[in-house]
Order: C-alpha cells, then structure tokens, then sequence
RNA sequence: CGGAGUGUAGCUCAGUUUGGCAGAGCGCUGCCUUCGGGAGGCAGAGGCCGCCGGUUCAAAUCCGGCCACUCCGACCA
C-alpha cells in the first residue's frame, strides 16, 4: 500500500468531538472517520485492522469445527414475531417497511435467522452438533451512542450459534467457544479477563464474557487475586464473613429532627455507616418490597430484580409510595415494624445493635437486633461486591477492575428452537428440540479496544497480529536522492513480492512529517532510508520506540522474519 | 427521555457580550529557500457563519422555532 495512493488523512490535533483515545487515535490516524452519531466509515488502514481481526477470529473458529456463513441483514418481522421478540425488543430493534408494506428489522442478532436456516434444512441427530458463525453488521438503536466505535450503532460482530442434542456436547462447544475466544484474545497481545456475567433475558444457564481491560471499560469485573474466581461485579456473589453477635443493647427510639440520610444519621449518633441498616423500597407485583441493606454498601440492582414479586426491570418506589405503606417520609423508614415484605442483605442480616428509621418522621431506633426486635426471615444476596470483599470461593479479598466486554459466550437452552418449532428426529425417532448456545465478538469494538489499552503518549502501539500492515517503510528525502528512491522502491517491491503486507510511506514529506505519521498509526516495525545510510549500503530497521538496526536492504524481508 | 454544552474554511478555534467588510493557525495549490523528528518566505484556492422564520437601514452577532453533534444520567440480547 502506497501512503500517496491510499486515503490515510492523518490529523494533527485531536478532533473536537472525540473524547477517549480509541476514538482520538483512531481519528487521528486517519483509520476512521464518523459519519452521523454511531456510524462510522472505516478508512483503508481501519479495514486492514477490522480483516487482520476477522482473520485471526475466522482460524481460531474454524480449527474448532465451526462453519462459516453469510446471513441477511434485513430480515423480516415474521421470523422476530414467531420469537416474540418482535414486541420485546423496543426501540433498539430499527424496523422498516418495504414497498409491499411488509415490515422487516435491522438485525441486532441472528438467533431467528439461524434458528430458521436450521428447521428447514437440519432434521437428524446425525447432523448435530452444529455451529455456525458469521462475520457481519449489525445495527442496534442505542438510546445513546458514545464512545465512538467503542459504543456504535452500526458494528461490525462475530456471531456463532451451536445446535447440540444433550448437554455434554453443548458443554464440549461451549469449553471450545471460550479456547476460541481466549486464543483470539491471546494472539492479540491483550490484557484481558473472562468472567461469569449475567446470562440477561436470554437463557439462564452458564455465561461468560471477555473483557480487555481498560479504563474507559464501562464494566467492572470482581476477580480473585489466588484463584480462578473472576465474574462481572454485576454479577459477582456477595457473601458475609463470621456470624452476627449477640445483641448487648436495648431497643431505643430516638428523636432525630431533620436527619433523612445515612450521612446525617451517622453524624448525629457518632457511628459508623456499616452501624446501620438502610432501607430502599422497589415496586413489587403485589405491593412495595424493602431491601436492607448495610450503610455503606450498594445495591445490586440486578440481583434485587431477581428476588421474587419484585418487578423486572427494578424500578424504586416513588416518595408517595413509599409514604403510603410506611406512613412516613423516606428518610426515617427501616424494617422494624412495617407490613411491607422485607428482604435482609447478607451483611446487613449480620448486623446487631444496629441503627435503622424508626417509621415515624424524625424518629431512627438504636440497638435495634433481628430476631430479638424485628424478623429476619428473607435473608438474600443484593448487594453491589467491592474492592476488598471476600471472594466467594474463600480464596481471600477481590480485586476490581474495569474492562470493555468484547465477547459473550452463553446458553439459549431452547428458548428458539421450541418456539420455532425446530426439531430434529432423535436416534429413537423421536422429535426432540435441540439446545442452543449463542457466542458474539464485536470486531470493530475489538479494535477500539486494543487502542484502548495499547497507545502511549505518541499514538497506537498495534500487536503485530492487528497492525494495518506488517512493515511502515519510510523514504527520506527521496526526492533528493535517486538511490534512496529505487532503494525504498525496491525495498517494497520485495516485501510485497514475499507476501510481507507493507505500507510504504512514498510522500515527498519532511522526514519529522512521516515519523509522526508513523509513530501515530503505531505499525511495529519499521524500515527507514535515507542518504545517511544509503552511504554505507544500510537502510535502518526498528521495532517501536526500539533501538535503531543497520541492516543491508535486501535483508529486510529475512529481518522481519526474524 | 431528563440535564449540560457546542455548531463559523478540510481540522482546531477567535469573532457573538455592545448588530456595521468573514478572521487566525494548521492543512491544501503554485513558486523560492530548507531538508533525519510535525521548517521558513511569497502568492493563492477554499464559507448556506447548522436550518427556517422574525426584529432591524443593516444579523455570524438580537428574538422564536427546529435540527445535528458531544458529555452526564436513565437504558443496554
């Protein structure tokens, strides 16, 4: 690839409207550019990154048994209605009418796609198992996109769906599906964690997402420092040490004008936050549920919507609800007393001679004890797990950090084939619906995600498996020099003639021009030739920021090889 | 959808308060000089000042409406 022939419009001040560096770099080096909020087109470097990517996912897909194919984009509303998705989606499905009036929808995955592709051409046992990938666009109406390619409306993705008679092969696909995706991310030279997550509406067995971490991640993962133990904090179980003591205080309702928060509360009795015992109410089917809490931890928004009668999504009961079924304000409500079904934390069920609202304005109790004063009978796990918390395997503290989630592997169960009416003849010949397993990796968001966590102060540092070329070969002052030029000439000629993939910087620019240039779109290895070294037969070889290599130039290709 | 901000040259931004010739730097074109880490000079090209309407002798600037983009929040198989 000629630098002069190709688009590659580099920038020298970061754009106006990109915050984070994937986004600047990316930007900068001239590999994307935004068309309208969530759309990008991806220059000739960028695509040479999205293919690099696509290559190393196809071949570790492929050595697994999986199979590559194309399916439609657009795609009809009756195949997302038989789902009773078509309903369910909401605004973040793009639906569109063709010029029969016959409505369709943008994909935002493909499970009724390839769940209907199956039914109607997979109908043995003998064919099964059966995994299927594809490497296409997706497009999901994100309320808000952001982030830029981090969080776009139109991506790119990797999506492999597995067809399987009993679970022991669902379990082989599944463990093959996560070697797939921890060697894609290996041979990307990425920091990354696979973690349990939340299997979402989406079935209800085993999930598992990877996440490079980075610090613009909008996930945080738990992980142990001593054991395998790592899990998305949205789902990471939360468990209470030791055992709760004995109470040594009496009940005592005291005044406290004015005091509606747990800060105020602590200040005005002299006590710990993790002394006391917050109540937050959600909606439930039948009537308000209380959710207790310890003071200074964080409700688990996800785990509380799972508690039963609980609403889903969880949504908090408003101030005149809550007046309702406490007959008080907000801030001086607590478990003590109330009608309303209460479900205790796991830390905050070990609390005794603790501080909670009194249910009566301006009222708290102290040396309030469970059991003794109040029931405890619905003890569960709702909290947010922090830095520090015991890990649930018991292998010591957890240690959080942030990452950005660019593969989701997980069960379907049945959920599609059953009301798809997609089944396959059992070796009794029986009819009999086959389990499915859905794995996504998001290509363009991969490539954000490695500028994330891979760039410094003077652009991206690409693992070689990603670069947008193998080798950026720079000609200096060429114009001025008819043996720099037929030598860098040549010097492409013969990367090219032995299938290194070469960007040849073919510019008449300032050298300070092309090593910016080069230093920002971050390809590893570089080949420079100049005069200086001309003089003596040598052009120079460096691996980034490395050390300058005088090398003959008709050794380039066997250097790169080295 | 709630809150905040920004829209002026390809990019980054002045100019808007107080209405009066459309500006700068970078980039781009040509010439000269320079030439191993984003050089310098001269001459140029490039504008629906987001859009629509209003006020005014006169609107980038004031008023009203709309749109787009960014950020925070809610949301996110």
């Amino acid at each position: 690839m000629r630098f002069s022939q190709s688009l590659i419009p580099t920038l020298r001040e970061p754009p106006a409207n990109a915050e984070i560096p994937s986004h600047i770099l990316l930007l900068r080096a001239g590999m994307i550019r935004q068309l309208a909020s969530g759309l990008f087109t991806w220059l000739p470097l960028g695509v040479r990154v999205l293919q690099k990517i696509e290559r190393i996912v196809r071949q570790e897909l492929t050595k697994r048994g999986a199979c590559e194919i194309l399916m439609p984009f657009v795609q009809p509303a009756e195949l997302w209605r038989e789902s009773e998705r078509w309903d369910a989606m909401g605004p973040d499905l793009a639906r569109l009418a063709d010029r029969h009036k016959n409505e369709y929808c943008l994909s935002p995955t493909h499970e009724e796609v390839v769940t209907d592709l199956f039914r109607n051409n997979i109908s043995s046992y003998r064919q099964l198992p059966c995994n299927l990938f594809q490497i296409n666009t997706k497009f999901r109406d994100e309320i808000r996109p952001r982030f830029g390619v981090l969080r776009s409306r139109e991506f790119i993705m990797k999506d492999a769906y597995s067809f399987h008679l009993d679970e022991e092969t669902f379990n082989e696909t599944y463990r093959a599906m996560y070697d797939a995706y921890s060697a894609v991310l290996e041979r990307l030279d990425l920091e990354y964690r696979a973690v349990q997550a939340d299997p979402g509406l989406i079935g209800d067995g085993e999930s598992h997402e990877f996440h490079v971490l980075a610090q613009v991640g909008e996930d945080a993962l738990a992980f142990s420092e001593n054991s395998s133990y790592a899990a998305n904090v949205e789902r990471a179980e939360a468990i209470a040490v030791g055992a709760r003591p004995d109470p040594s205080h009496q009940l005592e309702k005291v005044s406290t004008p004015g005091i509606a928060s747990i800060d105020s509360l602590v200040q005005f009795l002299g006590i710990e936050r993790d002394q006391v015992a917050k109540t937050i109410v959600a909606r439930g089917a039948n009537s308000p549920i209380a959710l207790v809490l310890r003071g200074d931890h964080e409700l688990n928004e996800l785990k509380a919507a799972r508690l039963p009668d609980v609403l889903q999504p969880l949504q908090f009961a408003s101030d005149a609800e809550i007046e309702r079924a406490f007959n008080c304000r907000p801030g001086s409500i607590g478990p003590v007393g109330t009608e309303v079904p209460v479900y205790v934390d796991r830390a905050a069920a070990n609390l005794s001679d603790f501080a909670c609202g009194a249910n009566e304005n301006d009222f708290h109790y102290t040396g309030v004890n469970w059991e003794r004063d109040v029931a405890c009978d619905r003890v569960v796990d709702i909290r947010r797990v922090r830095e520090g918390d015991p890990a649930p395997d018991g292998s010591g503290p957890l240690s959080i950090v942030r990452g950005i989630e660019v593969g989701h592997i997980f069960q379907l169960g049945t959920k599609y084939s059953k009301s798809m009416q997609a089944s396959v003849l059992d070796s009794d010949g029986k009819n009999t619906y086959p389990l499915m397993g859905c794995y996504g990796i998001g290509i363009t968001r991969l490539a954000a995600a490695i500028v994330e966590q891979r760039h410094d102060d003077i652009g991206i540092d690409w693992p070689i498996e990603a670069a947008p070329a193998t080798v950026h070969i720079i000609s200096l002052n060429a114009e001025r020099s008819e043996l720099v030029q037929q030598t860098a000439e040549k010097v492409y000629d013969e990367c090219l003639g032995a299938g290194v993939d070469a960007i040849y910087d073919d510019r008449s620019e300032r050298p300070g021009v092309k090593f910016a240039d080069a230093d920002l779109i971050g390809i590893p290895h570089r080949i420079m030739i100049g005069e200086r070294g001309m003089q003596r037969n040598q052009v120079e070889y460096r691996f980034r920021r490395g050390e300058i290599e005088a090398i003959a130039p008709s050794s380039v290709v066997e250097r790169l090889r080295s």
